[in-house]
RNA sequence: GGCGCCAUAGCCAAGCGGUAAGGCAGAGGUCUGCAAAACCUUUACGCCCCGGUUCAAAUCCGGGUGGCGCCUCCA
């Protein structure tokens, strides 16, 4: 297995640092608000990394934080009258909600930045007492020149920095290019004891304490946002790895944006949608589509006519699911026909291409097309004259299943078994009616049933019925 | 100014030197008593332009054109 490493610049053979087990993190959001669909890329994208590293067999620890101490979120709860905190809570809730709805599973753990204050002055201390940080005025920063390996991920230099003079210039700090690990307390904001006074985190500190904590001092993976790169990823380098004295981490991985009309979609730009208003009107299943169905690190454009497209596409999905279900649930024994290795095979071969795709920085728009690819096949065989033998269509549900649930198109069971039992009752009447040839009675028991959002399908096999989901 | 990315059909998108995956939309058809939002088939003589390397280039090299991002909070 192999991806692009934005430390090396190239695609690396993945070693993890222990034989068969992976220690990730991902910078989580800043809780101050509802995430938009360019915040949901990082999120589903980095699921499907992690369920792909479990898939090929490693015991993944996941560790994606919540930043919920810092300038937005104290605004945000001025704003309304409620504490930081309140504020938090209410966000990292409703972040649970948007994330199941995408498939994105909850992290092994998803530490606060403020549980971990101890950790932090734990790292600043050091740090000053190592020399590479200084107090100032109740701030501590951090003196980036004496960092020699500084700009090593993003590919800046330290001149080139100096020559851009877009940098913070502070009257508390030794040089421009210095960042803040600790910053003093402001009238009336919330803020922790420290050896500098009251005061409270920077924001690039809080990831380095936290994968120390709940990861170690060095880690597999580490990923974000392309827009995290610089300066949020090199200042985490900086400050851990001269806080240890070791390699921090070995794989970065960032993913590319997502646009509107080619811009950036952000927050700050207000070109965005938030991924609840997306999903009251499409269903959340179709955004995570979209995102994975091109590469992680290209830019994608966002539009509502795309996630109609991916709606649609999640659908032929969705029915070669049902219909190979109800050809599995009905088809009748009977022995199993010759020359049936070719379909299995067949079957067989969009999961290798699948995992061959997988394994070179998680192509995973060729994954999905390997799991068309079986779509087809099985539609092919469900509706080939002679019929596929059941044990044939078992293998494939089987694989059909393994891949859908590894990209997380699965529907929420709706597990109304009194309507069910009802759709059965009419279709057996419509059956009764149609061998007695009673269109009229057939027809009119259909079209019930249409209205109430079912859909019948006759084939060769039985009617199947369909209950159109409209979320 | 510095660093970097992208350009493939009406739309989205894979492809990383061997003769254009997949999805949506469109067109034709199949199943059916009739239907179906189901299924199948089909849709790029060409991959932004101009040169070059090679037996062979969408793929590599050089030069253009157009677009975007980071350097400031940002996934």
């Amino acid at each position: 297995m192999q991806f692009y490493n934005t430390l090396s610049g190239k695609k690396d053979e993945f070693i993890p640092i222990e034989e068969g087990k992976v220690r990730m993190y991902a910078c989580g959001p800043t809780v101050y608000n509802f995430f938009h669909v360019g915040n949901a890329r990082c999120f589903v994208v980095f699921d499907m990394l992690r369920r792909y590293l479990e898939y090929r067999g490693y015991e993944v620890k996941f560790v994606q934080n919540f930043t919920d101490i810092d300038d937005k979120v104290i605004k945000k709860a001025n704003e309304e009258g409620l504490t930081y905190s309140e504020i938090a809570k209410r966000y990292i809730d409703e972040y649970f909600v948007d994330a199941k709805g995408l498939g994105v599973r909850p992290a092994t753990v998803h530490p606060l930045a403020t549980d971990n204050i101890d950790m932090i002055l734990h790292i600043v201390k050091t740090l000053v007492e190592k020399g590479y940080a200084y107090p100032s005025n109740g701030d501590v920063y951090f003196r980036t020149r004496k960092y020699k390996d500084y700009g090593k991920l993003s590919g800046m230099l330290i001149e080139d920095l100096e020559s851009g003079a877009r940098i913070d210039v502070s009257e508390q700090k030794e040089d421009p290019l210095d960042f803040a690990l600790w910053k003093a307390a402001k009238p009336g904001e919330p803020a922790w004891e420290s050896p500098w006074g009251m005061g409270r985190p920077g924001w690039h500190i809080e990831c380095s304490a936290m994968v120390m904590r709940y990861l170690g001092e060095t880690i597999d993976i580490h990923c974000g946002g392309q827009d995290l790169i610089f300066p949020h990823h090199e200042n985490e380098i900086a400050q851990s790895q001269c806080c240890t004295g070791m390699q921090f981490c070995h794989y970065w991985l960032h993913n590319g944006y997502i646009n509107i009309d080619n811009h950036k979609m952000s927050k700050s730009a207000g070109n965005f949608f938030t991924v609840r208003e997306i999903a009251e009107k499409y269903g959340y299943l179709p955004i995570r589509h979209f995102i994975l169905s091109s590469h992680y690190r290209s830019p994608i454009n966002f539009s509502k006519d795309i996630i109609e497209q991916s709606k649609a596409a999640l659908e032929r999905i969705f029915n070669c699911v049902d219909t190979l279900n109800f050809f599995v649930n009905n088809a009748p024994e009977e022995r199993v026909r010759e020359n049936e290795g070719e379909l299995i095979a067949k079957f067989d071969s969009a999961k290798s291409k699948m995992i061959e795709a997988m394994d070179d920085d998680f192509n995973t728009g060729e994954g999905i097309a390997a799991i068309y690819d079986l779509v087809k096949d099985i539609n092919t065989a469900v509706n080939s004259n002679p019929a596929p033998s059941k044990g044939a269509m078992i293998h494939a549900k089987a694989l059909l299943d393994e891949m859908t649930e590894l990209f997380g198109f699965v529907r929420d069971k709706d597990d109304n078994d009194d309507f069910i039992r009802e759709i059965e009752e009419a279709i057996e009447k419509r059956k009764k009616a149609k061998k007695a040839k009673n269109y009229a009675e057939a027809d009119r028991i259909r079209s019930e049933l249409l209205e109430r959002g079912v859909v019948l399908l006759d084939t060769p096999t039985g009617t199947q019925y369909r209950i159109n989901a409209q979320k």
